[in-house]
DNA sequence: TGCGGTAGCATTGTATACAAAGTTGACCGG
DNA sequence: CCGGTCAACTTTGTATACAATGCTACCGCA
């Protein structure tokens, strides 16, 4: 994508994933058009970009609107994070280098680091180091392809969001999966990498559930940002509910 | 997508399935607008769809062309998808109904009859049964998401003519398999399914690496049909090589 | 002859104007 | 007072014109 494409891109993603417009906002092009200063076509560009990475979806003769998940989507996500992610996790057992071995254990120091260094933990910290220790085990399983699935699923604003809640103990338990997670990958045991990327990501489900689920309804506790969704006043029709993602299982019998 | 994006777009999408439009073409906007009939919004439209799903690869400045697979995507690509079919028919062990599994038993009997009409296999009539059949077990599995990951690999023009190949005892192997996986279905046995279906695509793996391979060069070997490709008068430049895909896997020390 | 700059061309990228589609709300008839 | 039809408006979809980019080939000069 070029210079006004990929900055109406960039922006309109930054403000999906801040929370500015919230899932459900009816994007329309014109107002988008504004606010990033080019003109509709590299903002529709943008927004089929968007789509294909399922951040926004678009209704034909309606518009494009920021993509909702149900509790059923996010499990979804997180069960088929723990099977790609436990794949990725075999193949490094296989295949890892020394030097992707050395680069794990930084980013498990940095984590330590991270929760000892104040009262309170270290998010960004954590999170940058957590999401690179992740991302050197996809990047040692060899696979593009896989790689791109893995990150279509944990790009989506609700799943990049969800670390943000974890407490210290969470914190505490998920890099000792790291480290048992590097003790796999270094003895070339790809089943044992397997099934502790499999539990770490499925504990990390158990935390989100917990941690932001009982908190009751999350949305504008505080009032939250300054929103840039259709001004009220302006707003004759209610955006439509557009429901993303997995029809119920059935259930045999 | 409305009106002109669509047809342009199973246009575009049709000719590269056909062979018309082969691998490193360079797709120009303006003689598809002309092919198509319509102006080059839409046509550009439709090529940002088709690069979302890998039919292509858009160069920024410089065009979009069809991609092209090595050896080793081709690999990935079933290796992943006996990884992720193989997770499906574990799921859809736990969660198929009556009535899927009857009509899995009805692509079956279709396979076996398209063997026995003529002294020749019917090869639509497989490819029909067979793709419906692994269509029921992805429904089976209850995960949209996971159906999208898995339709994103069969659908690349390189696996779409796989089973074109199939020789009569190849299909009946397959088939084999394939009532082996209902019987494991039916005995709600996920591990059994998946080892099957993970199985059954590894052994299609191998078909076409025999099938296909060893007869060499496979381009044009009838002097194929008559191509719409830039015109060579005009192709003052060699299109540019566009690798798609996985690295080379780094093998360990 | 070899090198560097430059002009021209092919192609993509962006803006704007216009057409089509769909929705709202009011008007009219019952 | 209710229901249906129609017109205006909002928003998306498409076409066309223009700008920017990158390549090629030519020309001048050393």
């Amino acid at each position: 994508m070029s210079k006004a494409s990929q900055s109406a891109y960039e922006a309109i993603r930054g403000r999906i994933l801040s929370g500015e417009f919230p899932a459900g906002t009816h994007l329309k092009e014109e107002r988008l058009a504004e606010v990033c200063g080019v003109s509709r076509t590299p903002i529709r560009d943008a927004l089929r970009t968007l789509a294909a990475e399922d951040y926004v979806r678009v209704v034909p003769n309606h518009g494009t609107f920021v993509s909702e998940f149900s509790d059923d989507d996010i499990e979804d996500i997180f069960v088929l994070r723990s099977m790609l992610e436990g794949y990725a996790a075999r193949m490094a057992a296989q295949r890892a280098t020394p030097e992707q071995i050395f680069e794990l254990r930084e980013q498990c120091k940095k984590i330590d680091t991270s929760m000892k260094v104040g009262d309170e933990p270290d998010r960004d910290a954590f999170l940058a180091a957590n999401r690179r220790f992740h991302e050197i085990i996809t990047e040692a399983a060899g696979s593009e392809r896989l790689a791109q699935m893995i990150a279509r699923l944990i790009e989506q604003p609700i799943i990049a969001r969800t670390a943000q809640s974890y407490k210290e103990p969470q914190i505490e338990r998920s890099n000792r999966q790291h480290m048992e997670l590097i003790d796999a990958i270094e003895s070339e045991d790809g089943s044992w990498a397997e099934a502790i990327m499999s539990g770490h990501i499925l504990a990390g489900y158990q935390t989100f559930k917990q941690n932001l689920d009982p908190a009751g309804d999350r949305s504008e506790e505080d009032g939250g940002p300054a929103r840039l969704e259709t001004d009220p006043s302006k707003a004759r029709r209610q955006p439509l509910r557009v429901v993303s993602g997995s029809k119920p299982a059935p259930r045999r019998k």
